[in-house]
DNA sequence: ACAAAAGTGTTCTATGTACACCCATGT
DNA sequence: ACATGGGTGTACATAGAACACTTTTGT
């Protein structure tokens, strides 16, 4: 790809050479990240900035800013942002969903690329804002209403999240319960992928689903679907945890 | 969203209508569109067009086109370039992908939003390229080396598509595949959803997953999960095709 | 002894797959 | 009568959900 030109005749040269893109009207394109994770008390949650400056200021909103053109890709630049956002690198992110209406931010037309991460909330730094503005983890809870945020005794309603990105969250969430049950994105969410145990990673499952799961349903699936594949290898240790019978140890290893 | 202005603050109105978007670097946005369509011999097609000017001259791409800025959405936009490629309006478009590499297009840092459309045939007109190119129906082919096209005699091997459409139609296939189990995505491609036979659409099934299924099995998950969910409905009518026994129609609903 | 998490077994049903077979039609 | 596609029935393996039960630990 990078050697197009080499292979050019020199008409075609000297049409790239000569081409200004600068004449045609452009949008810019932001990469935005819905970041999951798991609290203390095993409750999924999503990173939210509140915002410091215009537009939508003092609302929250997901991470993420402008690609930088012609630098790095729109991929890049979601792993830059969540780089600067939370200090974290080498995490694996999923792309969600374009949004590109005209109308999505009220300075100018923006596409968003969507992308999620899956994160153990261990592994997260969260940056206090450099501007004043404020990062936060929230439980992601329901109601009548559709989902809401909380931490502790402050509620974030959609209303009060910047641009769409209620719509955004939304639909991360409707993706991530969907892919829990064929894709091993639980995994990413364990404190330690490298030593766990089955229940561990059926909590994960449970808040996700946001339903308490059967234990000896889900051990059968966790045997089928992951032990006989390899994806996932018995340690042969226990973790002894205080009252309670030692579990057995599992690794994630694809 | 529209009216975000209205409930602004006299500080942030100033703001908007101060700030300049254009001090910033931007990527051109495109819409593309992976159109599939079932042939004559029910094969599976995608249309491509051959490009008239660079770059890619001469190569083979599927359609697209830039995004109207602040006109319109990336939804918006693959609908009108799905219209001035074949004539089509209100086809569903389910977005498949987003492409951000800076390196794409040897012009400049383009931000391509793929959309997937599945059409019959029958409602296809093809338009002949406007500038001397040329739009066909080709066969999605496989071989050893992967995917490749075919129309009679002619084939277009994946080297011989523009810019990185050979991964993009490679995405939109894989895709199609694992969503004809679960989506009702093989009703968009019979001739007519409102009556057809079981065995029609177990030919767009079979071309799709490129493999034979067998009659009785595709029969009962067809009763189980369209027939009895009401997707689909029973005419009550037979097509009495000549030289063997008629077979019962049915409608698809939605 | 008991709470609490860890782990096992059995049963029922739905689904996927393989395969043998009958039916209705025009030539 | 027969080729061709249309249509039916049986049988088996596996996945999912429901649920009753045992085991091991610290207190």
């Amino acid at each position: 790809m990078k050697d197009y030109r080499k292979n050019c005749s020199k008409e075609e040269l000297e049409y790239l050479n000569s081409y200004n893109s600068e004449k045609y009207k452009k949008p810019s394109v932001t990469a935005d990240i819905v970041i999951f994770t798991m609290d203390e008390e095993d409750d999924l949650c999503i990173l939210l900035i509140r915002r410091g400056a215009f537009p939508y200021k003092g609302f929250w909103a997901i991470p993420g800013g402008f690609m930088e053109v012609d630098q790095e890709s729109v991929d890049e630049a979601a792993e830059r942002e969540l780089f600067e956002e939370t200090g974290l690198k080498d995490i694996p992110l999923t792309q969600l969903y374009t949004f590109g209406s005209p109308d999505r931010d009220p300075r100018m037309h923006v596409v968003s690329v969507v992308y999620t991460a899956l994160v153990p909330k261990e592994k997260l730094q969260i940056k206090a804002g450099d501007d004043a503005s404020d990062a936060k983890l929230f439980k992601v809870c329901y109601d009548i209403d559709g989902v809401f945020f909380r931490n502790g005794s402050q509620t974030i309603p959609k209303e009060r999240l910047a641009f769409d990105h209620a719509d955004i969250i939304q639909l991360a969430i409707k993706r991530l319960r969907n892919r829990i049950d064929y894709e091993p994105d639980a995994f990413a969410l364990l404190k330690d992928r490298s030593s766990f145990t089955i229940y561990e990673l059926k909590r994960i499952h449970e808040s996700i689903k946001n339903r308490s799961l059967d234990t000896a349903n889900f051990r059968k699936a966790f045997f089928r679907s992951y032990l006989a594949s390899g994806t996932v290898r018995d340690r042969g240790e226990k973790r002894e945890d205080a009252g309670r019978k030692p579990a057995e140890l599992y690794e994630f290893i694809g």
